[in-house]
DNA sequence: CCAAAAGTGTTCTACCTACACCCATGG
DNA sequence: CCATGGGTGTAGGTAGAACACTTTTGG
């Protein structure tokens, strides 16, 4: 790791969304010898754009290209990490001792959240300081490192807000999915349960699915229709925001 | 300037808004020898939370404790900066020639936007690299420094889309004001314009403002009556959020 | 007394809410 | 054949949009 091409004191932490058996799932890292779970980040270097660098965090961890990306906010207090931090590193051996001086500074770190389509992550990728890379359910949480638990609580927090506002069907569901599905979606980003009519006339009437004449076959009963997203219908109507929230 | 307690390549940016005369007003800093304009701004020390230090910013400026302040966006391009900026400003005498090392650095800088009561600034303060420190309405701005007037934009933007999250009216308008001045002040922001009856209906139904029997006198007709802020119930009604937007 | 702005009220419509009913499927 | 979930329709209430009239004030 070449540290002196890296900008002093920022970081990047990606909290990865993504839907799975009707459930939101984030993508986390085990670190090596701690029972404690981090966000898939990484360091800023110096001569590239710090989105551009979230980018690429995201490619290494799910593969993935093309990915929704956002930024929604900076952590930036003294206390978010603890001074001993980076000593437990060095003794357990998951950090070189000449990275400690790198691992030593004040960090301030940006928070990106980003939505993909569970089922293309084929295999997700640990990093150095990790064993594993897996998904894990938004309400079972394994214990985090540092302040990545509220990192994460924001990221969840802002994407309920901008739920109207973002593309978040398109990214976050297979190209076919049920009217039940798009439901149990918007159910879980928003923690509260929505009546299944009134969902699927106010859904049609952004105008930005596409019925198909293909059925989910193989449930135990009546099988449901799939649609798929309008791309173009979609982001027109994403541009001026789909007002009349839920 | 200590360069060396500061972290190092991370500023701070403050969008400061101020309503006055019908119209939203940024507080800006004329720099020296130049005539662009700039955000007030600084720098962070290592060992204070980056919010305090936006605090810190303002009440330079301002004069003024106890803000409205909010993060909206860092800033992070590459591009962002200019690498001939750190020469001309040495050049100029500006700042420094020991300085030019901290300024040579590759900066990401933090935004944040202020909501101040325009009266309750008695004397904005220009910092060291500056002449003046004024108010320019947002409608006609000068020609400002670096990607400034981006980061400005992005604020106003943000305001726009916070108007019903955030406690815009009490932090903007002086303790009494009018229907009207309400009025034109998320007019304003909005930058579109609302039916006089509907919008007092719609504020009134929020159960926020409390009617005095004072009246704004000296104006050529009809003296309007004056409000001001029920602050509790308005805290309230800010937390769940005023629902059904503008 | 008149122009201009402030206060008040009404109607129409659209959408959200809360329901009830029928249909398809696998066990 | 029946339990379960999926598809469709409808009535009532609420709130936003569009509008007209009256009142107060200074000049």
């Amino acid at each position: 790791m070449q540290t002196e091409n890296f900008h002093p004191g920022l970081s990047i932490d990606c909290v990865i969304f993504g839907f799975h058996e009707n459930e939101l799932k984030v993508l986390l890292l085990k670190l090596k010898k701690d029972d404690r779970w981090a966000l898939p980040g990484g360091f800023v270097e110096k001569d590239k754009d710090v989105d551009s660098e979230a980018v690429r965090v995201l490619k290494k961890r799910t593969g993935l290209d093309h990915i929704f990306l956002k930024q929604f906010h900076l952590f930036g207090d003294v206390d978010r990490i603890e001074p001993s931090h980076s000593d437990t590193m060095v003794k357990k051996g998951v950090i070189p001792p000449e990275l400690k001086g790198w691992f030593d500074q004040r960090f301030v770190t940006v928070g990106y959240y980003a939505l993909v389509e569970y089922s293309r992550v084929k295999a997700p990728t640990p990093d150095l300081t990790s064993e594993r890379c897996d998904w894990r359910p938004l309400s079972d949480l394994p214990p985090m490192m540092l302040d990545h638990a509220q990192i994460l609580k924001k990221a969840h927090q802002t994407l309920k807000k901008e739920l109207n506002d973002q593309p978040i069907g398109l990214n976050l569901l297979p190209e076919h999915f049920t009217m039940p599905e798009l439901q149990a979606l918007y159910e879980t980003v928003l923690e509260k349960s929505l009546d299944r009519r009134n969902f699927r006339r106010k859904m049609l009437s952004y105008d930005i699915l596409i019925q198909t004449d293909l059925q989910r076959k193989g449930g135990a009963h009546k099988a449901p229709l799939l649609y798929k997203f309008d791309k173009e219908k979609y982001n027109n109507a994403i541009l001026s925001g789909l007002q009349s929230g839920w």
